[in-house]
DNA sequence: TTATAATGCAAGTGATTACTTGCAAGGAGT
DNA sequence: ACTCCTTGCAAGTAATCACTTGCATTATAA
């Protein structure tokens, strides 16, 4: 699909955008990183907005997350982890780095879409799940959507939180944070 | 502190910056949408960084959130709701947005420290106040810091959300999340 | 009236931006 | 040996960036 050298050049690039955002990441810059002539970089991609799209499909810089990834047993403490560690392994720190980085008016048509993805696929898995609990009359709630919302919220912060200040706000790990957190919220706080 | 003309630059800077990020944003925008000439910008101020140094000390485009905002009662529900309508007042998704347009490398010495504060204030009242609870006996937790974190990610998440994606995401109210999101986070969501 | 301060206007600074072009060097396959 | 193909190198484009300067205009205050 993509020559080594585009391959440097598509991940300088975002690695970059990840450091520096869209707008402060300079075609210079990229070259310089990719180890290649600035003039190779147009001679390759169709210009700046191009070298995003083109990244944007690479597995290293895309979660390409799918409903079928999340599958559960009907066990709530062992799906409700499952969901949160598949979340976690797709929506790293660096993911999130990036969806911030490309964060620019002009890029907008191109990564929007792909940006919106992300949560709403999860959404959509934990509002099916949730239902398929309450049908099954494992849990009791008044709002699918506020559970659902909530649950994406708790895994989301945590990755934005350490993609934004690392281990300054909360040192907790992953894997304690989402068994903690779904525990806390299957059980609740009260005595 | 600052005449007419400074202050419709201020503002129009914050709200370009909000709309485009720093880099995006020329110092020709934001004179034209101040209504005044780019050369009145140098005269009132010492250049691009100084606007947003100056801006961000007003209260508009500050959450300014202190511990002692928050205040307790005891009574579980009506705190966490009390918390959360606190921190929704003041991390709004116009916040959430600036805080986002203000990343840039050449800005972080000056809006770094800033940023960390509202999360760190946030989570540093939950800490005390979940110890206090737990002290108390009114909740049980083994790990304070997950659940003071987990609280806190809920409605970062939720502002965030509305902030990327107004309400495609979904179209619950910041009244009702609240409401819900606290019944479910004490009471849990097992039968 | 007169002095002062704030602003607009127009022109311009050098630096940097994304992007281009022509030519030469090198490697790979025939 | 010959031909592609890729890439580096150097030079250059027009546009835009943050920022400056000199002068005219206006409003305000003494």
């Amino acid at each position: 699909m993509y020559d080594e050298t585009q391959l440097k050049i598509l991940n300088s690039a975002m690695t970059l955008i990840m450091e520096k955002g869209y707008t402060a990441t300079t075609t210079k810059d990229i070259a310089k990183r990719a180890g290649v002539n600035e003039c190779t970089i147009f001679r390759k991609f169709n210009g700046k907005k191009d070298i995003i799209k083109k990244a944007m499909t690479l597995p290293e810089w895309n979660p390409n997350i799918k409903e079928s990834d999340f599958e559960y047993t009907g066990d709530l403490f062992r799906d409700l982890c499952s969901f949160a560690e598949i979340y976690a392994k797709k929506v790293t720190p660096k993911m999130v780095r990036i969806s911030l980085g490309l964060r620019s008016p002009d890029l907008y048509d191109i990564t929007r879409d792909g940006i919106r993805e992300i949560p709403d696929i999860f959404k959509k898995v934990l509002v099916v799940y949730f239902t398929d609990m309450q049908n099954q009359g494992k849990i009791h709630s008044n709002d699918i959507e506020s559970l659902a919302v909530a649950f994406l919220a708790i895994n989301f912060g945590y990755v934005f939180f350490k993609a934004s200040f690392d281990d300054d706000l909360t040192a907790l790990g992953s894997k304690e944070y989402i068994e903690n957190s779904v525990k806390h919220f299957i059980n609740g706080i009260c005595v």
